[in-house]
RNA sequence: GCCCGGGUGGUGAAAUUGGUAGACACAAGAGACUUAAAAUCUCUCGACCUCACGGUCGUACCGGUUCGAUUCCGGUCCCGGGCACCA
């Protein structure tokens, strides 16, 4: 055996030997338990980063320990390869998109194969190929005929200098990243998808999902935002082009008597006719078109309104109450227009000191106190005053009252509301799967008949910046239907929809005849194990749920969720900061992989933090994964040179150094073995494994008995780390006298007997506080351990002169005097 | 602004169900080996007091619950993720 560890061959050796093996191809058997380990698939951006390292590497230990523990195991890899990046490089380099996404996918899936990781490479798919997106177009046409797709304006970033449509993140502070010109909203027909009537089933469900992080569930379950309220409706005053009202939605009925104006979207219809006859209003809502659509953006701007004029009638007490148009109320969100309470809502409170408008108490606090309306409003729910009927009554009492006082009046009726809006999926772009519409000479629409499908995307284009290649040929567009001239729509999708069913599609690439082949994605989904970035708690992780319903509602899966266990990593800091270009603190992987292989750089990942949190990368760090394996190859090389063990291990005979070894290496199974398999927090394992190969190193060897416990101690290690540094192991395994390759080799389990205990450690504590540490028989019990612990002279010196109040034993662990 | 997280030595972290704060590493310092360096091995390593035994303080900050709080509760500050067209 080679006295020193040489990475670079034993990896390019390893992986050798699974591709010529097949190891990785994962095949249906419904006779093995299987086990569908799946990482989020990457953007092809160009090389990998430490983000990617560190997902896929930890999706690869749980493929690799489930493997071991004899699962049928399915990890596949695959490329979101459609995206806003292709389009902007194509620009700048003046490559196609297609060509240089190619490129992007060929380094890339080099880089994931030099890092060993467990794929099953005969299911790879990219979703700007046809035989994936045509897929797509497929089921969206089947969403139209079912009424789940609809047509309607909505808003986007407009460059009015380039003419062309801005994604949020190409506007910044408002203006256009490229000219800096000050971009506006601007309306536009667009396609959606009716995810609001799926509202209900998504908040639902969450609750089956036991294996999701309860932060991810919380998140969306605000972000599906279900409420109870009141919708009302103020009259007007006047009849206004044929509008003589409007509606508003509230979840504080309770404060309807606080009501001192209304606030209109600048979008809302009644907005905008008001504006034709009054220049000052007119002038106000073009400026309010001057922001981008973004709600980060909406809420932090200030807020600006003008008062619209008129007057509407409150619901119960029929006041005449302001009208107003705001900046800050959206058209997209509910109703378009918010009823304003300014003594009990932080925003309307100092909109109203702003305009000088009115600010009436119509909630007390329920204890009692007073409040100071000059400062803030007060927000909590309470005692209603100032309400006629409706004083004395709580928040409950008020809801009923009030909402049934509307509904007597036909004036309101309670109703459930949902944050979440229906998903638009036009994009104006060109890098994306074209929507499969025919617009018609009419003027109508038709989804594209399945034997016209799939609608190619042209890869051969060159890109100007301002407009879809498939936008600027007049010809492109041109198709006919039943011999009749139409045009195609040269809207793309969201990229949200391809990362919406990949993992389904992962289970049968190969499939022709539909979207899934419904056995073989039956026997494979849900996935077991999802693992990915935190960023996407909300928008993809929500979306595929919703995709996931859609295609069991279609009798392509027979399943409700697609994941059911979730893992959300943190990010790759440097300098307490994500890892970015622009921040210049990027730490290439490849350069690692050259310098010290594979396995160190899998190893410093997995060491250096649990998963969920982020991690911050250190160099010197890196030396030190490195050095630990070292340690353990030049280990093994040494208990090598004393030879194989003559005998068997005679566990029933050991002097009390066998014995600690052989419990610690039990001991470090059943931690591992936890860590792995319940924890996810491979850090502690690593970190277990190197406290045993520490007690291996200072294990005095001598006789033939210690030599078989330290090979029993080795290979327990070595089977361990497997699924973290599977190439080193690989060898050190066939090194530890093997013929079968590790990857074969079963999980070890710890043996019962070796973990058996004599005596204990326990601390003594007085008041709360440690003052000695005793060792007791394991089957001690209180009154010996109460006794053993009070004769301790540390112990006495602080009970002297005291009365014992209270003595608390916590079996195993402790005991606590109180004593004063 | 709204929603969700996080904050522990010089550094990354550990403490799994409220029970020994700092496991395992990194860095640093001292020593051994070496002509020398690297590598390797041994020891020290939260702060303060103490020759030592040991003691006091310490988990962002303020307060609470408890025999006992890094852990639970209330408040504050700071950092990160998301906010529907980045993926």
């Amino acid at each position: 055996m080679d006295q020193h560890y040489q990475p670079r061959d034993i990896e390019s050796r390893t992986q050798q030997f699974w591709a010529d093996n097949n190891c990785f191809v994962a095949t249906e058997d419904t006779s093995r338990e299987k086990y569908y380990c799946l990482a989020m698939f990457p953007y092809p951006s160009g090389k990998l980063h430490m983000g990617h390292v560190r997902n896929y590497s930890i999706a690869d230990v749980i493929s690799r320990y489930q493997r071991m523990l004899g699962k049928n195991v399915l990890q596949p890899m695959g490329w979101d390869a459609f995206g806003l990046p292709a389009e902007n490089a194509a620009v700048k380099n003046k490559t196609a998109p297609a060509k240089w996404t190619v490129e992007n996918i060929d380094y890339m899936r080099n880089q994931l194969q030099q890092l060993g990781f467990a794929y099953d490479w005969q299911r790879e798919l990219a979703t700007c190929k046809p035989d994936y997106y045509r897929w797509e177009q497929w089921f969206f046409t089947r969403l139209y005929e079912k009424g789940l797709v609809y047509k309607k304006t909505s808003a986007v970033n407009w460059c009015p200098h380039d003419e062309t449509v801005l994604a949020n993140e190409q506007v910044i502070d408002g203006c256009c990243w490229r000219c800096d010109t000050q971009v506006e909203r601007r309306e536009i027909p667009q396609w959606f998808i009716k995810i609001t009537n799926y509202a209900d089933q998504l908040l639902a469900d969450l609750d089956q999902l036991d294996g999701w992080p309860e932060q991810v569930k919380t998140m969306q379950r605000n972000w599906i935002g279900r409420s109870q309220g009141v919708q009302m409706r103020f009259d007007l005053d006047e009849t206004i082009a044929g509008l003589d009202h409007f509606e508003v939605y509230t979840t504080r009925p309770d404060t309807l008597m606080g009501v001192t104006y209304v606030s209109l979207a600048a979008e809302h219809p009644l907005s905008l006719e008001l504006a034709k006859s009054s220049p000052e209003l007119a002038a106000f809502i073009d400026d309010c078109r001057h922001s981008s659509v973004a709600e980060a953006d909406m809420a932090t701007m200030e807020k600006k309104g003008i008062d619209a004029g008129i007057k509407a009638r409150h619901p119960i007490t029929g006041e005449p109450v302001a009208v107003w148009i705001a900046n800050y109320v959206l058209m997209d969100y509910g109703t378009g227009a918010v009823m304003a309470v300014p003594a009990h809502d932080q925003r309307d409170f100092e909109f109203a000191q702003k305009y000088g408008l009115e600010i009436n108490q119509v909630i007390a606090p329920a204890n009692g106190e007073a409040i100071d309306l000059s400062a803030e409003a007060f927000t909590e729910k309470g005692t209603l005053v100032n309400s006629g009927d409706f004083d004395g009554l709580d928040f409950s009492e008020a809801f009923k009252a009030i909402s049934g006082a509307l509904e007597n009046a036909a004036k309101g009726r309670v109703t459930t509301n949902f944050r979440l809006r229906d998903w638009g999926v036009s994009r104006q772009r060109y890098w994306g799967a074209p929507i499969p519409i025919f617009n018609l000479p009419d003027g109508g629409e038709i989804p594209v008949p399945a034997d016209k499908l799939p609608i190619l995307l042209p890869e051969d284009v060159e890109m100007d910046g301002v407009q879809s290649p498939i936008k600027a040929d007049p010809e492109w567009r041109k198709d006919t239907l039943n011999g009749e001239a139409v045009e195609r729509e040269t809207d793309t999708f969201d990229t949200f929809m391809e990362s919406s069913w990949y993992y389904a599609r992962f289970t049968c690439p190969d499939f022709e005849e539909g979207m899934l082949d419904s056995e073989r994605a039956n026997y494979w989904l849900p996935v077991d194990q999802y693992v990915g970035g935190i960023e996407h708690a909300i928008l993809h992780l929500l979306y595929a749920r919703f995709f996931h319903k859609l295609m069991r509602d279609e009798g392509l899966v027979n399943s409700d969720e697609p994941f059911k266990q979730l893992l959300c990593q943190g990010m790759v800091l440097k300098d307490g900061a994500k890892m970015s270009k622009s921040k210049g603190n990027t730490v290439d992987p490849q350069a690692l992989i050259e310098q010290y292989g594979a396995d160190t750089v899998r190893l410093f990942i997995m060491f250096a933090a649990p998963p969920e949190q982020s991690l911050e990368w250190s160099d010197s760090a890196v030396e030190g994964a490195n050095r630990f394996l070292r340690r353990l190859w030049k280990l093994v090389a040494t208990h090598k040179e004393a030879g194989a063990p003559a005998a068997q291990l005679d566990t029933a005979n050991l002097t009390d150094a066998q014995r600690d070894l052989r419990r610690k290496t039990h001991e470090t199974i059943a931690k591992v073995s936890d860590d792995f398999g319940r924890r996810l927090t491979f850090n502690t394992a690593i970190a277990a494994v190197m406290e045993l190969v520490n007690d291996i190193s200072r294990f005095e060897r001598e006789t033939d008995q210690d030599l078989a416990l330290e090979r029993e101690a080795l290979e327990s290690a070595v089977l361990l780390l497997a699924p973290i540094v599977p190439h080193i192991c690989h060898e050190l395994w066939h090194e530890l006298g093997h013929s079968e390759a590790i990857i074969n080799a079963p999980w070890p389990e710890p043996d019962a007997e070796a973990l058996v205990r004599n005596t204990i450690e326990m601390v003594v504590q007085v008041n709360g506080k440690v003052r000695a540490k005793i060792q007791v028989p394991a089957d001690a019990d209180a009154d010996t351990i109460k006794a053993l612990a009070k004769a301790q002279e540390n112990v006495q010196k602080f009970i002297d002169g005291n009365t014992i109040r209270k003595e608390i034993v916590v079996p195993q662990k402790l005991v606590n005097i109180v004593a004063n």
